[in-house]
DNA sequence: ATTAATCTTGACCGTTCGGTCAGGTTTATT
DNA sequence: AATAAACCTGACCGAACGGTCAAGATTAAT
């Protein structure tokens, strides 16, 4: 049942140029006209693989999700709490660095309410979540960890190591209107874990 | 060279209107007839008092950029980098708290790569970050806090600060579909003040 | 070689956008 | 009371939007 080497070849050219406009310009600012241009497309031929701009954007967003959930790979792998935690940490770092669009596409749609992926957070995310918080309230209990609420945990990670992404041109304003070198981004990974990880407790 | 009454009361109204649609749709979603509705004026109307839609924005943005820059009262009147930071922390928290949509707001505006703020955030907001900067370098070299990057440590603390505005939904998807409480609210600041505080070295 | 299925695209459509403007109304000044 | 300044607003404009469609071109199946 295997598509047609055309409608993958042109399906994957529209996702990646509307991966660039919907992270540009956001998804009211985002048009057709401009996904068809950065695609190297007659507008009519986008209409033809995605019925309608929304849903060229759901896939787009459960393209991002999908890599989202995917990171959790190294947190789930490790026993100890120092080594999944950095493990989370660094690859949630790595991705915001090398894939910065989605994220910015990712966190659009949270900041206006999550109007199509509602479901998804309740659901999915939700779940994904308690699995996590099991794990590190085991750690607690264990005293391999500090006491403390998981879940404020969590959104602390994710807030430091999207903002890298998500902030990006504030961040290149504050550092000489340079983007951050490979040496800054890797003393920043570094700085970012040590500050989490004694802050909660597992260090030293 | 007093405004007239009208012009002071109407000028408010629009701008509390359009903070609310801005935040809820984004600057390309919002359209001057839906600010209009909120506000409760004919559409001509605002362009009476504001020519453009990007002119009635770029006022939006200021008044945040100087309630943002007014946080930091706080980090400066305190002597010791504990009380100075857990201030600041604390008071970006509140206003977290407090005035989510303006939060949302400025996070879109960097997100689109802050095509309207630009040279605000390299000229004002730079030199304040050099200013805290050089505190934060001073406790360092006086052995009050451990050695770090002061400026990813502030990064730290814009994201996880605003976090609990920008991403209020997802948060709230994770919470059995309700906001944050005040108790709950309460421990996630006071979870974040400590781990950020501890995390330094500036604790314990 | 023929047919069917898939792909391509310029031209077009109704709607909504930001913005304008003439002309009326209200408020301030003298 | 008269004049000027400020304020108000329905009706309108060109441009751009997402989406449609018919007709032709290409590819796949037989």
């Amino acid at each position: 049942m295997r598509k047609n080497q055309i409608r993958i070849n042109n399906e994957r050219r529209i996702l990646a140029a509307a991966v660039k406009i919907f992270a540009g310009y956001g998804y009211q600012g985002a048009t057709m006209r401009k996904i068809a241009e950065e695609a190297g497309l007659p507008k009519a031929n986008l209409h033809y693989y995605f019925q309608t701009k929304e849903q060229l954007y759901r896939q787009v967003l459960d393209g991002i999700f999908k890599d989202w959930l995917a990171a959790a790979n190294t947190f789930d792998e490790c026993e100890e709490p120092v080594e999944a935690l950095r493990g989370y940490i660094e690859t949630k770092m790595d991705l915001s660095r090398k894939r910065p669009l989605e994220s910015r596409i990712w966190a659009e749609e949270i900041l206006r309410g999550a109007p199509l992926i509602q479901d998804q957070l309740e659901q999915t995310l939700a779940a994904w979540l308690d699995t996590r918080v099991k794990r590190i309230t085991d750690w607690i209990n264990t005293g391999t960890i500090q006491a403390m609420n998981p879940r404020i945990l969590m959104y602390m990670i994710w807030a430091v190591t999207q903002h890298f992404a998500d902030f990006e041109s504030q961040i290149r304003a504050l550092n000489q209107q340079q983007n951050l070198s490979d040496e800054q981004f890797a003393e920043a990974k570094k700085q970012v874990v040590q500050t989490i990880l004694k802050g909660i407790g597992a260090l030293e």
